[in-house]
DNA sequence: TTACATAATGGCAACGTTAACATTTGGGCG
DNA sequence: CGCCCAAATGTTAACGTTGCCATTATGTAA
């Protein structure tokens, strides 16, 4: 075997198939100006030299790269694989690749990920934000590079999508009311998670619209454990009837510790809760809660960049929509 | 505002500091043959022009991308989020970026997924395999781009890295077998699931290697219901005092199977799952099972490319074993 | 036959960067 | 004062690709 040149490229080619260079790469582009045998001829070249073409070369030339990139504090959370789906099917659709970055160790700004992009090969840039940046009201993003943030806050320079937090609680809230309970308890999560506390929101803000004064809310930790200690204070207390955790380990772990208390959940109490993550994992309950659509959140973000093909599109912001999945643990009162 | 120039290139930076571009690549790279007040004066002149190097000019120039490619069947699967925490936290040591493609639609191949890779900035290539490809024994890695992939079958001419399930499954039996248990039961998953055959091979192969003849196993699909039933089916046989279920939603299945046939977990049956993927969704249990380093495998796989710097490193295959993790379902009969 | 359109192909330059080499400058020392 | 060395900076070319324009074949109408 001969040794490996190095890389082959339209030049090695050209000379194999006796065309010039820009014949090879109108072949490479399937341009319709060139004769169908001087293309085969190209292409056995192509395929005896084991050609494939320069990234950084079309880039240079083109001033395009195709790819964009996501920054992500963390890259452990809920819904980040199904964003991640959302965002390599998005890119997949328009041709582009995703470049992934962990911005970790470095400060929590957004500035901090955006220099990290900016010397990748990228046309524009996602950002994962789990909590509030040091810098989220000033942060300008870089100049050509198009910005999209993952969160519910909107920003006034950079396009945002997130799932719709304020809306899943009106959806659970509405929901267990028209299945005539007279209120609805909460159980809550730490006070930093921005997703978390805009839940907490939508639920009072839900009842009061009803002219329902929200009972007083039982803080957990996301855990199940916290869920279940959850459930055993709140089966003492009469008036409560329904109970809507703000994730389902959380819901699950609170059935639980009902069931502890000698309470029977949907007879006695109803539970909701939000996420849909327990799947396949639980086998007695099938919980009624709230599937957020992670992979439209993601595909969005890369839409909005790829889509764009260099157009200034203006600033958006988009939430979207959960959907809540009856299961069996609501009674209906009515 | 004045229009924004199309990009900021070093002839720009250099004419407005007065210097050479080189000058200005020289400042970039922080060289030490640099006079500090020059470099000053170049650092300056790239913040006022907003300067970032272009990728595409640098790696045609230096012909290295500085970037591995992950190429996926696909996205959601078990581990996928804790593997790319370790290709990103590995990449970033190295100084690389990742760039994630999805390999959907098209045919379930190496080739696919090697020619998908190939029109990409990518030094080498990195494939999550979920199920056997019809091409791998065939498949020839690109010239000149290293290939890892990530599955526990050894390949010719790529290197490969996985978690060790034949470990797994001699290091559950062996717990067992040392806390007294004759013998011990499975529960399988799917045929087609490579991994899961795995675990089943090892289950056989220790128990063997113990002079114990593996009893029927009860095959499952992964899913809790699937534990559930086969938690009732084993209730019945006065053999059975240990259970090891392939993943932990059937192990958890299996608990609550059991418990509705009357028996309890530990007192009168041990059960053991593997991926500790419960966490903190199930309130009222610690079980114990076996966890899995996905990130180091993941830091393994991009190790192996950006770590050699284009020295052509050998094929080697790497399996890392998980851990188990002590819980509340095993019952110590010595 | 000539003129002229059309199809197919070739030549050249430029994208932004940096390695290699070339040049200038400033000092130290005989 | 001249020599040489080192430090600092400049010049040139090339990486691979493709847009633009020029050129050459091929056919078609006047």
């Amino acid at each position: 075997m001969a040794a490996v040149k190095k890389s082959v490229s339209v030049k090695d080619v050209a000379r194999l198939a006796g065309v010039s260079e820009q014949t090879v790469s109108r072949t490479v582009h399937d341009s319709p100006s060139v004769r169908p045998e001087t293309k085969e001829r190209v292409r056995a070249a192509m395929r005896e030299l084991g050609y494939r073409p320069n990234f950084a070369g079309r880039s240079l030339r083109r001033g395009k790269f195709k790819t964009v990139g996501v920054a992500m504090f963390n890259i452990t959370g809920t819904g980040n694989l199904d964003r991640m789906e959302g965002f390599a099917a998005a890119a997949d659709k328009h041709g582009y690749a995703i470049t992934l970055t962990k911005v970790d160790g470095h400060p929590y700004t957004l500035e901090s990920a955006s220099s990290r992009m900016s010397a990748l090969p990228v046309d524009g840039m996602v950002v994962i934000m789990n909590r509030m940046p040091a810098d989220f009201g000033t942060f300008e993003p870089l100049p050509g590079m198009q910005t999209v943030l993952v969160t519910m806050l909107e920003h006034p320079l950079c396009s945002t999508v997130d799932n719709d937090q304020s809306d899943c609680s009106r959806q659970v809230v509405e929901y267990l009311l028209e299945h005539g309970h007279k209120t609805v308890h909460f159980i809550s999560c730490p006070e930093r998670s921005l997703s978390g506390m805009r839940r907490e929101e939508g639920w009072r803000e839900t009842l009061r619209a009803h002219g329902i004064e929200p009972p007083q809310l039982v803080r957990g930790d996301w855990t199940a454990q916290s869920g279940y200690a959850a459930g055993q204070a709140l089966a003492d207390d009469p008036t409560c009837t329904a109970i809507y955790a703000s994730n389902d380990a959380m819901a699950y772990g609170c059935i639980r510790g009902l069931e502890s208390r000698g309470k029977c959940v949907p007879q006695d109490v109803s539970v909701v809760g939000v996420d849909d993550s327990l799947g396949d994992i639980v086998p007695d309950r099938r919980l009624t809660t709230v599937r957020f659509d992670n992979k439209r959140v993601g595909m969005w973000a890369v839409d909005k960049i790829a889509g764009a093909e260099g157009v200034v599109s203006g600033v958006e912001h988009m939430l979207i929509p959960g959907v809540l999945v009856e299961g069996d643990t609501v009674r209906d009162l009515r």
